[in-house]
DNA sequence: TATTGTTATACTCTATAACTATA
DNA sequence: TATAGTTATAGAGTATAACAATA
């Protein structure tokens, strides 16, 4: 309400290319979040159950995939697990080590969370011509791929 | 390491356009928490510093700023109080509000991490031609556009 | 000894509800 | 009454350090 309001126009325009990656990670963040939180969980469930759909998982693997602590996993599974969609099943080869899986109510939730964060994210993207988000899509793959955050080892 | 590896070549390759977006949001994300974190704040703390770099603010303009509520604001606000980052000053015409300003230590390290995460996410692209990189930051502007993400009201 | 996972502890972040002070 | 902020409370997320059990 001040003179704060005035000044900036000249960042505004020019948007580099860093800021506007952060800019849409923001938007896309607030996306995850609200569409998780409308099937009642919160973005780090979400990933979590998104994650596991490909296939149970251990704790270690979890902590690799999840950019987590073991400590910090123990807890977040703790609560997914409290509510019945996942399961820790004792491995039979390691009996220290156990997978995280999925229960049938898990499955459903993540695959309707998923669909949901796409569906808003591809009505969000509406405007943009299909070259353009192809074009987005293919230039963000080879952005990762430089990262190896292919999911796998 | 069961025959969980094994099979997920199909969706890896054809990445949809929702997809991709969330990857990159989640290695943006890490790249910010990361750069953060290496100056001693949380992404959280970090973004509050990053916007005040326009000017001070009203808790109110940044709740909305930030998509926070009230209360949330004030914890946040006070930790970064507290380390001497930012000043809480009475506003005189209306005096239930006040502004939040960076101080001189919260102003540099603004800047500082703002750059560092900027250089990350540079170097991140490197790979990318000049013309990928300004495709999607012009994408993303226009994608910012319909959500009327621009940072004024 | 090394690895897998959990416990204990401490902080940050967040929201809801109730409250204070000013407009 | 409405608005600007804070306080009280509770729960989620996170990390570090110490631990247990198994390899």
């Amino acid at each position: 309400m001040v003179d704060v309001d005035a000044a900036p126009a000249t960042e505004e325009t020019a948007l580099g290319f860093a800021d506007a990656l952060v800019r849409l990670t923001h938007l896309v963040q607030r996306v995850f979040a609200d569409v998780s939180r409308a099937h009642d969980l919160t973005s780090q469930q979400a990933q979590l159950l998104c994650v596991l759909t490909r296939g149970p998982a251990g704790m270690t693997e979890l902590t690799r995939l999840l950019h987590l602590e073991k400590s910090s996993l123990t807890g977040l599974v703790d609560r997914v697990e409290r509510r019945g969609l996942v399961a820790r099943r004792r491995s039979s080869h390691d009996r220290r080590a156990c997978q995280v899986a999925l229960t049938g109510k898990g499955t459903r939730l993540a695959h309707d969370t998923h669909d949901g964060i796409t569906a808003q994210l591809e009505s969000l993207a509406g405007e943009l011509p299909r070259t353009d988000r192809e074009l987005v899509t293919s230039a963000v793959v080879r952005l990762l791929g430089d990262s190896g955050a292919t999911t796998g080892s």
